[in-house]
DNA sequence: CCCCCCCC
């Protein structure tokens, strides 16, 4: 009924783990009995041949039980009398011979269907058009990754004859540990089956025999293992038991595995997670907006880590910031703001929502699924100049910050500032000129005292605030400057930092030139002039012995990123024509 | 047999 193309002769066993179907003829003579077997890969029913001697402990009788599950070792072609090709099995070995617990289900390869739609599912395993399930002959009680465990004792030592074919969700990296009850390594990997999920770990021997096999995405045929209850405490799975592999684990590696679910994701949209609680695990995808640069912290217990903090957005136009660790941190690229989705991300309460990535969280970048194509196609037509509003505060750095576009006479006839509170707005401006004769004040030494100091003109300098008398000073600069956008112009203040960027030199070195060469002082402000940043501001009206004026300070100074001012200047005339 | 999930 199934005829074998001749193709298929010439390297039939592809994955060295089939399924025998039934045997067929049983020829004994001279030489070994030789027993022709069909075997199934889950696409296609070989014909072959098998030697009793290969059969070890499996009866004539058990033969003619279908749907024993075998690792082919060896195999080799061979010519019939007739001209007809034939496999050989040379070596095997039974990877599951409990058959009564198999169910009669005859393999047909018609009738798996791979798309369910929700919750979305991607396999990171390259992609395979072949969507038959070889080994349907796994009812789910067989399978300890099922909710409900009542049909095995997980007794350390039992002697347990299940197999599980489960695809590897998630796995560590190598960790060694150095306590009072010894010392050793080990790494842990999760995985999923139709019927539930569950956690693995190795140690010593077994982290050398198996880390390098087992790799994320990909399906394998587990057996032999142990099984002991969960704790909850640091498992976050949804099983009662997780594994610990020893000795005699057997992890064979499945090449027909796409009819085993694929890592699934249940996306909870960004706006959505004001509404979650705190500590809750969620998976998240959404576009990396910005990425923060990587930074060097000291957890409490003294350890180094890296981290890098990614703003996301998604079509709900929140942005949340997520917070992904170590050599994840270290090696994530955001400058094409890529989609990133996380799995098992951990919400956190702090600065309003924020994420941040566990050890058990799988970071994605562009995965390939369809939510990650319909947010990318969102963002590049439109999504990219969203004022999009962060749930997670970012009082440093400002790359969460909201950007508040305006232009210069925008603030002016908006009359911003006017309010009960100061305003915020950024700009695109140039500096066209600054006051340099009164810039830089001589400030008061003490670390965080910057008041301005009296000469005492006996080398001693008196602060007020302080109320103390110092030998020295430090030189402190506020800058009055004026920038100017096409359609106006505006004096500014800029203090320390923000007249550090402007001007490219600290107020120390400023003060120094000053003092020594006053013809390089100059340059510095000349080079200034003319120079085009993104200035974040500060609008507010102050009065003063009756007068009111609008006074702007500059928050931070930025070099501009013409693509993402580009995108808002498109996104404005794009809004003029409507 | 581990069990670290971090920082503002």
């Amino acid at each position: 009924m199934n005829r074998i193309r001749f193709q298929q002769w010439l390297n039939p066993f592809n994955d060295p783990v089939l399924q025998l179907v039934d045997t067929l003829q049983i020829t004994k003579g001279s030489g070994p009995t030789r027993y022709r077997v069909r075997m199934s890969d889950g696409r296609h029913l070989w014909s072959a041949f098998l030697l009793a001697t290969q059969l070890n402990h499996l009866s004539e009788e058990n033969l003619l039980v279908p749907h024993c599950v075998c690792l082919l070792k060896k195999t080799t072609t061979s010519t019939l009398s007739d001209g007809r090709r034939v496999v050989i099995i040379l070596d095997m070995e039974i990877l599951h011979d409990d058959h009564a617990k198999f169910s009669p289900t005859k393999a047909s390869p018609s009738t798996f269907s791979p798309a369910k739609a929700s919750p979305s599912t991607f396999s990171p395993a390259k992609a395979s058009p072949t969507t038959f399930s070889p080994a349907k002959g796994f009812p789910a009680k067989f399978s300890p990754a099922k909710a409900s465990t009542s049909k095995f004792s997980p007794v350390k030592g039992s002697p347990s004859k299940w197999t599980i074919r489960a695809r590897v969700m998630n796995k560590s990296s190598i960790r060694t540990w150095n306590n009072s009850r010894g010392e050793g390594k080990l790494f842990s990997f999760e995985i999923v089956d139709e019927s539930g999920e569950m956690k693995i770990t190795a140690f010593n021997k077994e982290v050398d025999k198996f880390f390098s096999l087992v790799e994320q995405g990909k399906v394998y045929y587990i057996s032999k293992a142990t099984l002991k209850v969960a704790n909850k405490q640091y498992n976050t799975l949804k099983h009662d038991y997780e594994m610990t592999l020893h000795a005699h684990s057997s992890i064979m590696p499945c090449a027909d595995g796409q009819d085993i679910p694929a890592v699934q994701c249940d996306f909870v949209p960004i706006a959505e997670l004001e509404n979650r609680d705190k500590d809750a695990i969620i998976d998240v995808i959404g576009v990396c907006k910005t990425a923060e640069d990587v930074s060097r912290i000291t957890t409490k217990s003294s350890r180094e880590v890296s981290k890098r903090t990614l703003h996301l957005i998604d079509t709900t136009g929140k942005m949340v910031a997520a917070t992904l660790w170590g050599e994840e941190a270290e090696k994530f690229e955001g400058s094409e703001q890529p989609v990133v989705a996380i799995k098992g991300a951990r919400l956190s309460d702090f600065g309003g929502r924020s994420l941040s990535a566990l050890f058990s969280s799988t970071v994605m970048v562009n995965p390939d699924i369809p939510e990650a194509f319909r947010l990318r196609a969102w963002y590049d037509q439109g999504g990219y100049a969203l004022a999009s509003q962060s749930l997670s505060e970012t009082k440093s750095g400002g790359s969460g910050m909201r950007m508040n576009w305006k232009t210069l006479s925008d603030v002016k006839n908006e009359n911003l500032g006017h309010g009960e509170k100061a305003d915020y707005f950024s700009c695109v401006a140039t500096l066209l000129y600054s006051r340099k004769d009164t810039c830089l004040y001589r400030a008061c030494p003490s670390v965080d005292c910057n008041k301005k100091v009296l000469d005492q003109h006996n080398g001693w300098f008196r602060c007020e605030k302080c109320n103390r008398e110092f030998p020295n000073f430090k030189y402190r600069l506020l800058l009055s400057a004026n920038l100017a956008d096409f359609g106006d112009n505006q004096w500014v203040t800029c203090f320390q930092e923000t007249a550090e960027a402007l001007l490219g030199h600290s107020a120390e070195t400023l003060g120094q030139l000053r003092d020594t060469d006053e013809a390089a002082f100059d340059a510095v402000f000349q080079k200034a002039n003319f120079t085009t940043h993104i200035f974040k501001n500060r609008v507010k009206l102050e009065t003063y012995n009756d007068e009111s004026r609008v006074k702007v300070t500059v928050m931070e100074v930025q070099p501009v990123n013409h693509r993402e001012y580009s995108r808002m200047l498109l996104s404005n005339i794009h809004n003029l024509i409507q």
